[in-house]
Order: structure tokens, then C-alpha cells, then sequence
DNA sequence: TAGTCTAACCTGTATATACAACCTAGCGGA
DNA sequence: TCCGCTAGGTTGTATATACAGGTTAGACTA
């Protein structure tokens, strides 16, 4: 028998994650409760409650007691990703997110980018170039590149009032990402849109992000080294958080 | 009744997470079997499986069928914390690891250290100071502090042969870790040190390691910008890795 | 002695059942 | 009309039971 290849449990996640990836289920739309698997797909309770658990803890939806189980919106995700959308880093931070858009066109892919997405030279893809605003003082230069059939509707977007990742996630739920972070000497274009001192080094940080299986974004986000930082924080799920937050300050080495 | 405040499979679990983190179960011990913790503690199979099975999922306890279940080693709990070794990070890249001891003494922490590991000023800790290099070519300077209560022994550690973080993690799993990231100009001793050109900026990984409740060391990590950069893979738990690793090549920025 | 087999124990999964707590729509009364 | 209550659906937890399949130590046999 290969029906029993893979346990009920994981069958019943596998089938709702293909739901909300395909874009089926949407995020804040209800999911089948516990006794509706049950008859549905003629399992016991207790299976479909392990099913519909398991996904809670990997950030997959939220259940409430008493109301129903629901696709998580990508905030309920972030822990996955760190601090994805500039905005909501600078509001938390109780300042005001501003930003400009340099450029918002559609462009043939070449060389990296057609590496990076995983296209072939010349497909369609939007470029976005904008600098974000940190109470007025800029603080980063986003450069990213869109799969055009990922978001058609990219050139008509107000990305001055919405971010492209707020936009980008509103889409479809982002499922993976990686990034690479490093420190480099920018260019004069870079030096003189960030405001940056003439020694300032930069934090560049590239992110390529996929959706449905496949690279949708690539995006390159230069920093001023003197005025912002990465932080991570790190700890075993199910821990509640015993560190306190007290800022690290930065000491010289000497000798 | 406040016997009730916590379930049952919860109290279980925080009962084996507390005896991991005191050390009274060490990593490849043998864990109560469900059958075991049945009779000890009075539950139902299935409230211990719940349990064990949670503490596998969070990376505590590895699981074997038909042998029975054992605390993880520090490597299996990695995923948490991204790279932590830098000599497991140059062996996985086939290079060869090799380090100098510059400092390895016995200090009171004052000022900046005290405040990062929640201690007072005067209390004992080490300075270690090392240079880690790649095939012979430096790579990272290591600036660390350990509180001295944690690792008694750190002055007698041959740190040429095994790292610090080794060391550290050998002693007590680590349970929580902060870090920063910072692109910054470096002075002329660690320029010197990594034998970095005039202009080219370091990246500085700043990190705070918890173990049993407490902040037990602090790093200061310096790098050399054209040689370094850090790399991270997000994706849900559960899920399995569909990025394929093509190198991601840093394309200056124009205009 | 060397090889084989089995019993005992382990995890992994699945079901049926039960009770508690939570939430909400809708009914009924003031 | 408005308020309060209740019935029914929902999640959260806990138990008892069952069977499948992996692992190992030790008994048994050739």
C-alpha cells in the first residue's frame, strides 16, 4: 500500500498549505474547523487537531478559541524573516517613514538579475528604485527587481504610500527568503543619496524572497554604516523571552 | 484551583527543559520513555508523546524509533543561531581553520562589559582575544568576554585548537543569542590585524549568548568587508528547502 | 562458538471519547 | 427597542486503547 506513504496529519497539512500558497485560502480567511476535517476527510478529531496545531506553531495560521482557526497575515510571520518591511522597523522605532521613488519601470532581465530570479535573459520584470526616510533623514536606497507575472499591477502602485514589500506580501504570503549582509565602500551615487560622510562605509543587505515555490523579488538595500544596524535575536521556540532589550553600545578595539 | 494554571504535557515539557538547561541531562543522555514518564509522573501516553514530541519540533530532544529519546547536542540545535562557529563555518567551505591567541587573562568587567552581561562593575570575567584565519589569510578578529563563574576553567582552554564558542557551548547548551550587525571604518590595529587596504570598511557582528537565564558572554566580531559577509536562509519550519544556493554577486550600483 | 530468533521495549500514528473554556448569533423578555 | 441569556459551534486539553514498525539484548539452536 502507498497510501500510507505519509501520515493523515501531514496529508491534512500538506493539502492546506497547497491552499494558502496557491492563494485559495487568503490570509484572515477561515479554515476548515476540527470537526469540518473531520467529516470531510474522514479522519478522528484528534488527527485533525494535531494537523491544524502543528501549522499554528509554524506560523501557518492562528486559532482562537471559541471563533475558529485563520490564515496568519504576514505580520504574524515575521519571526520567520526578521524585520522585513522598512516602514513598520521605523514606526516601531515611534519615528516617521517617509520615502521617494527614484524609478518604477519595466525592464528585460539581464545578467544577475536573470541569475538571481531564476529567469531566462529578457523576461519581463519591474525595477524599483527608492530611498526611505527615517524622520526625514535617509536611510535606505531599495533597488529591487519584480517578476512581472508575480505583479502585474507593479507600475500602478503608490509605493510612496505603501511599501513594495507591504505590497509585494499583500499579494501572496512569502514563504522564503535569503540574505546576505555585508559591508562595503559605496559609490558616489549611493554616498550622495544616503547623506553619507566621505569615509562612511555602507551595511548592504540582498534579499531574494519566494512565493509559490519560485524567487519573485531581489532586491539590493544599501545603509549608512554610522546610522543603522541589524539585530537579530535568536531563541528556542516555546522559550518566552527572558532578554531584556538594553542597547549594546559599540567600543573601539584598541591596540 | 491553580493546579490547573499550566497543562499537563507543558509541565512535563518545562520539567525537561529545565533539567537540560541545569545540565542535570547532558547532551546524548537518554530522556524518561513515554511509558516511563507515564508511570513517574502520572499522565496518559498520549500527554507524554505530546510533550517529547513538541521538544523534538523545538530542537531539545532528538528521537529515535525503537530506541528511545535523547538530549540534542548543541550542532542539532544550530539552526537557531545560524553559524555560531567560525571554525565549523571554514571546514564546511573545505579551507582550512587556523587561529592565535593574542589574550586570554582574567579581568573585572567594567563600563560597557558589565552593562552587556547584566553583572556589576568589578565582578570577575576573561578577555580572550584572537585572530581566526582562512587558509592562512585573516578573517576574523574575536573580541570576547566570558563571565568567570560560567567557564572556571577558560584560562587552561587551548583556544588554537578549539574555538571559544566550541568551548562555551561544550560547557552548557546555549539557550538564547542577540546579535548586531554593523558596517563600520576600522582602527588602525584591527585594519592592521586583518590586513585590510586603507579604505575597505569591516563588519562588525556584535553577540550576546544566554545560557541557564543569564547573559554569559559577549563577543565583538570584526571582519574584513571584501573577505566576509553573512549569510541567512529563512524558510517555515516544516517546510522543505526548495532554494537551490546559486551565489548571489553584488552588482555596484549605478547613477 | 557462532548464528538465529524472539521477547520486550521503544517511538509513530490513529481513533473514540470526554470535559472545559471561549465566542457569537439569535431568541425572548422587560 | 434594548438588554440579557442561552444554545451551539469552536478550540484546548486529557485519557484509554490499538496497531505498526524499529531496535536490542538475551535466549536458544546448530
Amino acid at each position: 500500500m502507498n497510501a500510507r506513504a505519509k501520515p493523515r496529519y501531514q496529508q491534512l497539512k500538506d493539502q492546506i498549505i497547497q491552499r494558502i500558497s496557491t492563494g485559495d485560502l487568503r490570509p484572515n480567511d477561515r479554515v476548515p474547523s476540527e470537526n469540518e476535517l473531520v467529516v470531510a476527510q474522514n479522519v478522528s478529531r484528534m488527527t485533525a487537531n494535531r494537523a491544524l496545531r502543528e501549522l499554528t506553531a509554524e506560523g501557518y495560521v492562528k486559532r482562537i478559541a471559541g471563533r475558529g482557526t485563520f490564515v496568519s497575515d504576514f505580520r504574524s510571520q515575521s519571526h520567520v524573516l526578521e524585520v522585513q518591511n522598512i516602514a513598520d522597523e521605523i514606526a516601531d522605532r515611534g519615528h516617521v517613514h517617509s520615502c521617494k521613488v527614484l524609478r518604477q519601470s519595466r525592464q528585460r532581465a539581464r545578467g544577475d538579475i536573470a541569475t538571481a530570479l531564476h529567469i531566462a535573459q529578457g523576461v519581463d520584470v519591474f525595477h524599483l528604485l527608492l530611498v526611505h526616510f527615517e524622520n526625514d533623514v535617509p536611510i535606505q536606497i531599495e533597488d529591487r527587481h519584480v517578476l512581472a507575472d508575480f505583479a502585474p499591477e507593479c507600475l500602478e502602485q503608490d509605493f510612496e504610500h505603501e511599501t513594495p514589500s507591504a505590497y509585494l506580501t499583500s499579494i501572496s504570503p512569502l514563504q522564503e527568503a535569503e540574505q546576505v549582509v555585508r559591508a562595503q565602500t559605496p559609490n558616489a551615487a549611493v554616498r550622495e543619496r544616503l547623506q553619507m560622510d566621505d569615509d562612511e562605509p555602507s551595511l548592504v543587505v540582498i534579499r531574494r524572497t519566494w512565493s509559490k515555490g519560485r524567487p519573485v523579488t531581489f532586491a539590493r538595500l544599501h545603509h549608512p554604516g554610522s546610522r543603522y544596524e541589524l539585530a537579530g535575536h535568536y531563541a528556542p521556540p516555546g522559550t518566552r523571552k527572558t532578554t531584556s532589550a538594553d542597547v549594546v553600545q559599540l567600543e573601539a578595539l584598541k591596540r
